[in-house]
Formats: structure tokens, sequence, C-alpha cells
DNA sequence: ATTATCTATAGATCTATAGATAATGC
DNA sequence: ATTATCTATAGATCTATAGATAATGC
């Protein structure tokens, strides 16, 4: 059954060629050296792997981003990856998971705080305005923009049951933060409304359109659609103490 | 240099031993019959290419779709698709500027309305509400969610300066029609919240959490946002009346 | 003659594994 | 001995083209 015949075209022969092109060697941990030198920020190789297919996947896609592209943009040889991730999909999981736990574990803490402890003045909303600015300032800062992930196709299986999970849990607590705060505005979604404004940053990042305030102005019109417009100010104040005592 | 020898594996053979499971053959036009029944709907072939496309592309992604399985959900062969479309690239743009032109043609014709023309009452951000409301309703009905591939990096290519060109002048339209009604509430950004605001439905469509009442409410959204959430009753009434006028 | 399909295939990928090799650290 | 890399390759794709074939319509 076995009747390939080897070609002058093949993948072995290429990289062989490609060798000739770079000879340097420099590596400090143990393993054998690489063929190029590490251009990545990251402690490990491991981070390097990560930062490069972050880059990768949200400029060309994911599915559109191959191991050997990925291996490219570190230095190291395509078969390489695999003694750090078992999988294609692996590297998107940590990827992924990395985009929402710093800001879940921030709107889980903001939700179990006592009854009135946001501050002398307390205003109702500074919560859920905290929880977006947070959130929004991170999608706005992060070296990628990894949020264009969030809607892959690919992405809503199984296998990233935990990053879906843990995205779920974020947009709950967006809901119970503004629950009891929309009596006056849109109905009784103004929780879940400021979730679905912080992520349209992902977007207009993409566009090339966010700048230093933008984060602010979703949390902000989150609140307005809470019904808080007029407590901005005092939400405001209250909300960023609330971010430096957390964060 | 050609060295390649013909495998058992090989496409075609697979596809002739597929071939013995159907033989039927029904077929209207000119040109040879098809090896399966057509199944999807569509007046032409390609309308039910576009369809499979579209299913295929919003459920697994369009780098993970191959032209294999478009095919196969059609019942036509692979490279059968080749006659109605030079490249895999021309069904998705296809595919793309039929989601736009829509909302695009309607918001132009309301722009392009005489000041004063939206009715006897004609209050003010009627047509801004008009365009959020056409423009959700079809986000939210048309028979698939193609709004999620609106921001793959594939699609930011010159390949597709159409579409976003007409995406773009559609969210420009928003923000003209936004000018001079936010004095009171979120800033000068009234217009563009409610774009942002009407295209996340497309994200909670994929989330299976839109019902009959979701463009509604977004539109009602972005009129808050431009603080003229005391005029929503006569807003909605206005709008309602635009939309049975233009569409 | 034109149209829409088909069979067959070129040529270029792609992911993942097997097993060798060259460092470090005990 | 362990670790991180390397070379080489299996085996399965993928897109697109060439050219044959079987309908329709003139």
């Amino acid at each position: 059954m076995d009747i390939s015949v080897p070609s002058p075209f093949q993948q072995g022969t290429f990289e062989a060629a490609l060798r000739c092109k770079n000879e340097s060697v420099t590596y400090a941990g143990p393993g054998r050296p690489r063929h190029q030198q590490p251009s990545r920020p990251g402690a490990t190789a491991r981070d390097e792997i990560l930062d490069a297919a972050a880059e990768l996947f949200t400029t060309q896609g994911f599915a559109s981003t191959s191991t050997r592209s990925i291996a490219d943009a570190v230095g190291i040889r395509q078969s390489s990856l695999y003694h750090h991730f078992k999988t294609k999909d692996d590297i998107l999981e940590d990827l992924l998971e990395g985009t929402v736990s710093g800001g879940l574990e921030f709107a889980r803490a903001v939700a179990a705080l006592p009854a009135g402890s946001e501050g002398t003045e307390s205003p109702a909303g500074s919560r859920l305005h905290a929880v977006a600015l947070y959130d929004g300032t991170q999608l706005c800062s992060a070296r990628w923009n990894l949020g264009v992930l969030y809607h892959l196709p690919e992405v809503r299986s199984t296998r990233f049951a935990r990053f879906l999970a843990d995205r779920h849990e974020l947009r709950r607590l967006y809901g119970e933060l503004g629950n009891g705060l929309s009596a006056t505005a849109s109905g009784p979604d103004g929780g879940d409304f400021t979730f679905r404004l912080v992520e349209s940053l992902i977007y207009l990042r993409a566009d090339g359109a966010t700048n230093a305030e933008s984060a602010l102005q979703a949390a902000d019109a989150g609140l307005i659609l809470c019904g808080l417009g007029a407590e901005l100010p005092a939400i405001r104040t209250a909300s960023r103490e609330l971010i430096g005592r957390l964060a």
C-alpha cells in the first residue's frame, strides 16, 4: 500500500534549504540550540509562542494561520511547537483564557464586596461602572486585540468550554450588577447593554478607532442606559476608587 | 521532476466510489445532470451555493469550510463550484455585500429626505431610530447570521474593499443622523453608539439570545444615548412610519 | 453552440508524530 | 537524566484547472 516516493518538494528538504540562511545559534536553557535567535517578548519559549500566535491569529485569522507560520515568527521549527502545546487548539485556548480571567476575577471581587463598602458615598452603579471600565481598559490596551477571536464559530465548541463558561459568568455578573439600577431608563437590561457596549470596544479597536477615553465612554454609556446619567460624576469617582483598591 | 504515483487514496477514486451511492439524476436547465438532487432553497445553482456557504461559514468558520464541504451541501462536485465563482473569496464577497446593501440603501434614503418630511410631528431622532430598527431587524431575521463574518481578519483586505466601504458609509450615516441630537447625554457620539449597539445584535444572536424585541431595544438604547429617552414613544411611532414608507 | 456539470489531477499545503541530537544539571 | 530543540516524514487535506460529457436551445 505504501507507494509514496520522496520528492524534492517535500518539507524536510525545504527546511534544510532554509536552514542554510541562518546558522546563528544562541540558547540559554537546557536542550538543543535554536537555529534562530529568539526575537519575541516572553520569559519562556512558551510565552514567545503565545505572543506570536496572538499576533497571527488576530491579524490573519485562526484557521488561516498555520503552525508553521507561528514557528517561523518565533524562530523555531514547526514541529518544535508540539513540545509546548499538544495541538493548535491548545494555543488558542490559552490565549482566550488569558483575556477573560483578569476581568472575571475583578468582577467577582467587586460583586463579593459587602453592601455599602464602595466608599463613603457609594453611589449606586459604581460597581457596574468599575467592572466595565476595568474590562474595557483591558480590551483596549492588551498587546493584541484577542477579543476578535471570541466569536469565531470554531470557538463555540466543547473544546473551549472553560473559556465560554468564564465569559458567560462575566456577562452574568454585569447583569447582576445592573439589576435594580434600571428603574428609569431602557428597561431591565442595563447590565447586559453595558456588557455589549464594552465588548463593542473590540471592534472599535479593530477599526483603529479607540483612544484613551473609549473605555470610559463605554462604561459611562452603560450607566446612562441604567438610568444613572445624572449621577455619573460621582459614579466615576467611586468607580476609579474601587479599581484602585481591588485591581 | 514528475515522480508522483497514482494512489488508491486520491480524490478522483474516492469520488467515483461515493458516486455509486447515489445515481439519481434530476436536472431542469441545460448542462449535464447532477449526481444528487438539489436540496437547497434558491432559484439557481448559484443561490444554492450561496445558501450552503452562508450556513457553513457562519457555523464552522470561513477558513475552516472547504469548497468540498460547500459542494457536498449543495449536491454537486467540488470542482463544479468554479463554474459559478472564480474563487472561494468571491463567494464570501457576495455574501457580505448582500448583508450590507439593503441597510445602506435604506439609510441613504432616510438621510436624503428633505428636512421636516418625517411626518407631521417629525420628532428629532426618528430618522436614526428608523435606520437602527431597520438594520437591526435585518441582522436578527436574516436566514444566516452572516454578521459574524464582518470582523474576520481575512475580510480586512483590499479584496473586500467594496463591502468595507459600504459598511463604513453606513456607519458614517449613523454618525451623521446622530449629530446634533446629543446635547444632553453621552457626548457627541450617540450615532456611533447606536451603530455599535445594533451590531452587537450579531453576537447576541450568535449566543441564541435575540427575541422579537431585540432590534427595537437596541434602537431605543441608541436614542437614549442621544439624550432622547423622554421622546421615545413619539420617536418609535415616527420611526415605524418612516420604515413603512421607505422600505 | 452554449451551458452546467462531471472525472481526474497538479501542486501546494497542513497537522502531528517518530526518533535523533545537543544542551544543561545532578 | 532531562529538556528543548532538530530532521524527516506520514497521511490527509485543500484550491484551482484541464478537458470530457450530456443536457438544452437555435
